[in-house]
DNA sequence: CCTGGCACTCTGCCTGCCGGAGTGCCAGAT
DNA sequence: ATCTGGCACTCCGGCAGGCAGAGTGCCAGG
């Protein structure tokens, strides 16, 4: 079963899914979360009577207990076996999201450690690199983060250097600061000035520009040259546009596995889809595709559409380097996730890594 | 404890530890083999009846019950409890590996397959990705390439691109393949006329070094310009060492960590420090480190000096574009693992990387 | 030097048993 | 109408005992 992803930025009303009945009311509600904090601490499933112990909701085990039966009837929790205590389902921690959970924000000294750690990057890779480390390390989870698209940048430059008579190689410098080279197999010897006036103009009409609009722009360029130049003009043009369309340079970091192993004790097959979906390049790239834009995603359990992942949570958010996201990063770890400090640490990570991006 | 690695290529071999005694006669080495390929095989300790069964040795089991007592006082296999099969010792392994197995030769389909597949690369980080890839699948283990080390190769060439007038790019592009690019801020403005010129003299000066040799090449170049323009030469030499000098940028691809699931029964506790270590770039630059340059190393449990891999075998070996290596790259298994078919794989994929590197 | 036989040991598995934790329900209290 | 205490019931987990199977070490004989 696929739920639509919902954000959880703001927080919006949850719709009342109830057949019939009572209002699904506070204490109902107090009961809920407090067994999604206790399954989340303990990892065991929880009964009546530790509830009441460890917080104050002022009833007896007896009451909590008929909540429970209601919360059960209603498919928020669930038993493993009869005489246990409760779990909560996945459709229990959507409820916790919506409605019970607030986003636990950074202290301002973990805030300042991330932004100090970040700013030490020298380049991209190296921000990319350390963002996922980051993010795995505050979350003790898989942390995955996607380099800025090459459909949402722009060119800052693209360079072409002659490495042979007849080799060139490309360099295309994108705002987000991507580079992606390429070498070029010309038809023939290349002349100094012909190099030097094909980047000039690839330059003066590509420069700052979206990549996608790329190719319309430079579409005519070869009628720029003489007859003689254009099969070399065309060829490396066409290298350029290939650049630009292959989608396989989504790429994709991510770090944190080691964490994996906390996962939970029946844990071998829990953890081979999971290792196996995040060796998938396009698997990962897929899980952050569907995350919206700009507000934070939280996928539990059966919502993601990978089999693999049925019983991990993906928590995702867009990042960009001005209020449009380039790109995205999440974390992956079991439904039993401590959500909104996950949560808090994933919108800060984002939001940092936006502002260095923007700044170098 | 921490064995000299021993190169296998060609075998050398191996010294006589014995303390005292009869000669470690060919049965009983063909025991010792026959254990090594069956423990491997049903992961499983194995006893004297099978093993007579499943190998023609040609005596009884009370035989190789004998020979199995000399083997383990030796050291070369163990019991895991009384009343049960043996396996192998680390020792063990390490003499089948060195006097008991053949490399195991890859088939001809097997090789046009693995250079079909490297050919398809666009670009060294394709390369090194399809390169990791392939290995892991072929020994269904982890596998660990190396980029080509920044200290091996020599410039190919420098170039400067202004991005705004006190900002320059400065991307460094090797000889193999690979690409690195700083941003610059400069004291001042930087004119067009300084910047050709500078860019001119740096390629004229380190074109074609080997990367180390650089700084020494381009020391004194600042006197080579006007006074003014003393402070941005210097700036960008200062960038152009740290991007040399940083030998934060050995980089590392890995892929297969899905094959850790593979391990064996007791894996929470065997992998969770595989894990660890395989997060670690350090760590693994320091096991592919210890790898001899030309010859293929293999380093059975505890000869391997991180403590987290003590019960992981690596095989490594060095790979280049011309006869001299620039990297290495491995694999990471199970002490028990099939060091032959192995092997064979990892020397094969080594000489096909080798050779598409060379090509382009 | 090899072999068959024998006594011994240990694991793995199944069984039965018991305590503990937790539930559901009901009757009574507020 | 709602909460609460009490009670019977269920199920898991751990522990002890018993049994079959596999494998060994050793010894005497070929």
């Amino acid at each position: 079963m696929v739920d639509e992803p919902r954000s959880v930025e703001p927080a919006r009303a949850v719709v009342d899914t109830r057949p019939v009945g009572r209002p699904l009311d506070d204490r109902r509600l107090a009961v809920l979360r407090a067994i999604v904090q206790d399954y989340v601490g303990t990892e065991e499933p929880v009964g009546s009577k530790a509830l009441v112990e460890r917080h104050s909701l002022g009833v007896s085990p007896a009451t909590v207990r008929n909540d429970m039966a209601a919360l059960e009837e209603e498919g928020f929790i669930q038993q493993p076996h009869t005489s246990a205590g409760r779990i909560p389902t996945d459709k229990g921690y959507r409820l916790f999201v919506d409605r019970l959970a607030e986003v636990k924000p950074m202290t301002s000294p973990e805030r300042r450690a991330i932004r100090h750690f970040l700013e030490g990057a020298v380049d991209l890779d190296d921000v990319v690199a350390r963002t996922v480390r980051l993010l795995a390390q505050l979350t003790r989870q898989v942390a995955v983060v996607q380099y800025p698209s090459l459909t949402r940048s722009t060119v800052r430059h693209i360079e072409l250097v002659q490495l042979t008579p007849a080799k060139v190689m490309l360099v295309l410098i994108t705002n987000t600061g991507r580079v992606e080279q390429r070498i070029v197999d010309c038809p023939g010897a290349v002349g100094d000035t012909v190099l030097a006036d094909l980047r000039a103009k690839l330059n003066a009409r590509a420069g700052g520009r979206p990549l996608p609009e790329v190719p319309v722009a430079l579409e005519d360029l070869p009628a720029a040259f003489e007859p003689a130049e254009r099969p070399t003009v065309s060829t490396v043009l066409a290298t350029l546009f290939e650049t630009l369309a292959e989608q396989n340079e989504e790429r994709i970091m991510l770090a944190g596995t080691a964490n994996l192993t906390r996962f939970g004790h029946d844990f071998p097959l829990t953890i081979q889809p999971v290792l196996e979906a995040l060796e998938e390049q396009v698997v990962l790239l897929r899980l952050l595709g569907e995350t919206a834009d700009a507000a934070m995603t939280v996928r539990i359990g059966h919502e993601n559409a990978y089999e693999g992942l049925n019983s991990t949570s993906v928590v995702s958010v867009g990042y960009g380097s001005g209020d449009q996201s380039v790109a995205k990063l999440g974390v992956i770890g079991p439904t039993r996730m401590d959500y909104p400090g996950t949560m808090g640490a994933v919108r800060a990570v984002a939001r940092y890594v936006g502002q260095i991006l923007a700044e170098s």
